[in-house]
DNA sequence: TCTCTCAATGTTATCGGTAACAGGTTTAAT
DNA sequence: ATTAAACCTGTTACCGATAACATTGAGAGA
């Protein structure tokens, strides 16, 4: 017999009811000891796996979480790729399946929560709109629950370490984008700074290598040797570096590089880059988590977005300082 | 109302009965044009979408489909998730449910079939227990079904671009791997070299891009000036770039470059490789469309490999030579 | 005119679970 | 001892869709 067991092979082989195999399995509570005992013997010897489909038709709900892309994919982020495992490997872990969408109006069909991925300014209007229960990837100021690393932790660590390793001069590359999680870096770097008695500097760009590298090409003779830029991503920290390196720059002695995200292009770097690196599955499996969590708590459905609740869920992970080849990395004791 | 239309609403919205709506669907042929209007016109107006799991119960299927990655994914490589991408769409489109597994014991739990990525020669004993419709991403000598792009054509490609450009010399730095891929990859450089009665010269490393800028560096005196590098990468490729800047080569006047793969790492590269660039995210949407086709016939279910049958589906795309900064780039008309 | 056939539509049962209710037994309280 | 409350398990109905069967009605042929 290859086909899979039901419910109904369980109880048949319990020799009880399908109803008390499936109170075993919600609410163990409500069954005997020896009844209980029977059952999982039966499920054990068929392997028994409950059965998705019907477990979704019966609770009225779809088991669907949609996660959407909001990010042009021209690009595709090795980002994304693992945030994507990190999702996937906790739905899994509790039945659930994953519908990835990469653009707003691929959006058909119903589901019981969303993870939303890239979310813009402009991107909230329609957020709005959507009728379940949603988290976020990335902090935001409009009330919507979220994960995310915590930016200003990262760009403190990095900072500090600029300090600590000795350079002189400290300069922030940003990301000419008014979001809060560029906010949050760059606060993070300027309180720093501040608390050291420094005067922060920070200059923006798209988020391209080459921006950053033609600014230090073109700014050269502003960069006395023994500076370190902190950038706010790995993209931007390799733009420098390649800009450095074509000024016959010295890494990391003269000049310091840190960058932010630590996912693929920290590696790919030559010099490996020393940056504040994410962990980026964890992070996955939280928000999928989280979600989950939240669907089970909102039952019955159909919980829309309340802007005016105070209880939201902000959840934060510390970033980790990589040090690698782009600093000094001296340890002062 | 903000509850979602069922097959019965739309039934009585066009006073029918169910099975006529559902019929409409499935089988039109068999209701009128009268009936049909009324209820396309009831599926409309209640913006009807069929339910995922009902379906699925009924027809005794799960529609979840695994995407099982079988590589190490601790250096997730954005290929992955342009992949991914591909697949999620074209399922999306067929009401089907995606689930990411990237370890093999993580495979609990039916489906209705498996698309599998970086399968190796010791995967295979596992692989044939699977009992489900089975496609591969990427050639195998298994008589598996499979989608990949025409890896011997790519080679081609960039070989004769080597030679059209000029190149005295022409390396292929090939991947140590003993896979289906790598053969073909090779055999085009091969082919293409004596047909224009060369000499071709390989050498084999990991796929880390440290090992060919090693390579290169340590044998730095047997390239003479005029030497193309095909790779089997743009990982390799990239190592090979550094490798010639750290010599002080000139690209891509004394030395060219060609890489494999066209995803997010020739971009990163500086100067931009050119590469043999596959349509990933294509092939992504091809693998899953024939395997729901696969399904779709295969009925009923449970349809094992049997790797004697001899009409295996094998499907090629053809990959495009993108000309960037790493080769000479003459056009001879 | 009366049947016979076939096409068009409706009715019923089913997929595999779960909530709600019903029935039977034990325990506790008066 | 009597009754109620608590507890455990089984029965029924339902989630939304579909296959299989039942029914209806129209047109063909005798």
């Amino acid at each position: 017999m290859s086909t899979i067991a039901t419910l109904t092979d369980v109880a048949k082989a319990a020799n009880v009811s399908k109803m008390t195999v499936s109170r075993v399995i919600n609410h163990p509570e409500q069954v005997t000891d020896e009844l209980k005992a029977l059952v999982f013997k039966a499920m054990k010897e068929l392997d028994y796996q409950p059965n998705f489909a019907a477990k979704a038709l019966a609770a009225n709900t779809t088991r669907i979480i949609k996660l959407i892309i909001l990010e042009k994919v021209d690009t595709v982020e090795p980002y994304y790729a693992t945030l994507l495992m990190g999702v996937a490997q906790a739905l899994n872990e509790h039945q659930y399946a994953l519908q990835v969408v990469t653009q707003k109006n691929a959006d058909i069909g119903d589901c019981d929560g969303y993870i939303i991925t890239g979310a813009r300014r402009d991107d909230f209007d329609w957020l709005n709109q959507l009728n379940r229960p949603t988290i976020l990837f990335g902090e935001n100021r409009h009330n919507y629950d979220y994960v995310d690393s915590d930016n200003k932790y990262g760009t403190f660590l990095a900072t500090s370490a600029a300090i600590n390793d000795g350079y002189d001069q400290i300069i922030f590359f940003g990301i000419e984008l008014k979001e809060s999680f560029e906010y949050s870096r760059e606060r993070g770097y300027m309180d720093t700074m501040q608390k050291d008695g420094r005067n922060p500097q920070i200059v923006r760009f798209g988020n391209h290598s080459s921006e950053a590298q033609n600014y230090v090409e073109n700014h050269w003779h502003e960069f006395k040797p023994n500076t370190c830029f902190v950038c706010s991503s790995d993209r931007l920290a390799i733009g420098v570096e390649r800009g450095i390196q074509h000024m016959h720059g010295n890494i990391p002695d003269e000049f310091g590089i840190i960058g932010f995200d630590g996912v693929f292009l920290d590696q790919i770097a030559d010099p490996k880059l020393t940056t504040v690196k994410q962990p980026v599955m964890t992070m996955g499996s939280k928000v999928a988590a989280l979600l989950l969590q939240k669907i089970n708590l909102a039952l019955p459905m159909s919980e829309d977005h309340d802007p005016d609740r105070n209880n939201r869920v902000e959840v934060m992970f510390s970033p980790e300082l990589i040090r690698r080849q782009t600093t000094r990395n001296y340890h002062r004791s």
